[in-house]
DNA sequence: ATTCATAATTATTGATGCAAAATATTGTAC
DNA sequence: GTACAATATTTTGCATCAATAATTATGAAT
């Protein structure tokens, strides 16, 4: 019948994709946990949809990575090993330095300086202790963001934010060191 | 009704996999050309099958970024600008030396070697003109799935095979320059 | 004659129903 | 008591059907 969603305001989203966030956003609470089957009919019935709109939700989950199929088996939530974390960490330190290099060589000079006073906010952050470690993350994310604005580089933004979904599909997405960029810069 | 597939033999895809594939090729071979629109009723008559697996393996193909979905609107083929191409070249370069680079701070003596002897084979087919084409594509292919396995990390593989796609959206797909690679070993 | 509005047609999106396959459970035989 | 087989139940996967939205065409008004 009707489901009752979030956003149905400006920008006229298909019910798969909304059912996509609504999954992903499952999976990330840990309310899904890696491991565990997805079933279909009790989350069909839960969102008051039809399996039809779900499957293909499932089909762009598994694109991303986060959950996995199997033929006449279902979809379970991908399990992610220490291995696979320091892969995908990995790709994500390569592509984003990459990034950087790219940014250091074309941006203008404005770019750069608005670039270093984010940093410089971030050392900030940093420092004191763990109390601000929400406002550390956040600055932390404007930086990325800000970076990958910069580089203008759609396929890269996309693997980045694939990558990112799969790091926080672990329990401690610890950020790692973010020495390598600053390198680059 | 019944539609006869290629290989219905050992591994039992999904029909949607399967449909998604033969799409796949048909882009590839620029029967159906970038910027075109899918026609879902003529491609599943066309194939004997409903639109509900047609429509997830589109949903697949998106999320590779071969076709572009729009709401409301259908699913075209993806069209790839000059600069899309240099953007995903760059990126492949990227990943493949920084997996070269891997490569060479982990792998086996044998597995070095492996990998030289196809380099030095690489080199022989492609020095005496453009008569072996097919034939330096070939072993340049094998050089490169060598290396991507030696590397050993399947997300990093996953990205290539999405980026190789989208490069294959071109017409003259040329193999760039292969130099930085072999600069890493 | 041109432009805007309304209606009709076409195409995409979502729901329901049915068939096939895999797994689990129960019963029988050794 | 255990192991194997057969049946039943659950679940996936595909097809058909209905509804909604967008585009195009036609008609009227300026």
């Amino acid at each position: 019948m009707s489901a009752i969603f979030a956003s149905k305001s400006l920008a006229p989203r298909a019910l798969y994709e909304e059912v996509a966030e609504l999954i992903r956003q499952r999976i990330f609470s840990r309310e899904l946990e890696p491991g565990s089957w997805i079933d279909e009919l009790q989350i069909a019935k839960a969102y008051g949809i039809s399996r039809t709109p779900l499957r293909e939700a499932l089909k762009v989950l598994a694109a991303e990575g986060l959950i996995t199929m199997k033929v006449r088996r279902g979809a379970y939530v991908t399990e992610v090993s220490e291995k696979d974390l320091r892969d995908v960490y990995h790709l994500l330190s390569l592509l984003e330095s990459d990034a950087a290099a790219v940014v250091a060589q074309t941006a203008s000079a404005a770019d750069l300086k608005k670039l270093q006073s984010l940093h410089s906010e971030l050392e900030a952050a940093g420092k004191p202790g763990k109390e601000k470690h929400d406002k550390f993350f956040e600055v932390n994310e404007a930086f990325h963001m800000c970076l990958l604005e910069l580089a203008q580089n759609k396929w890269r933004d996309q693997m980045v934010a694939d990558l990112r979904k799969v790091m926080k599909l672990n329990r401690h997405n610890s950020l790692f060191k973010t020495g390598r960029i600053k390198e680059s810069l």
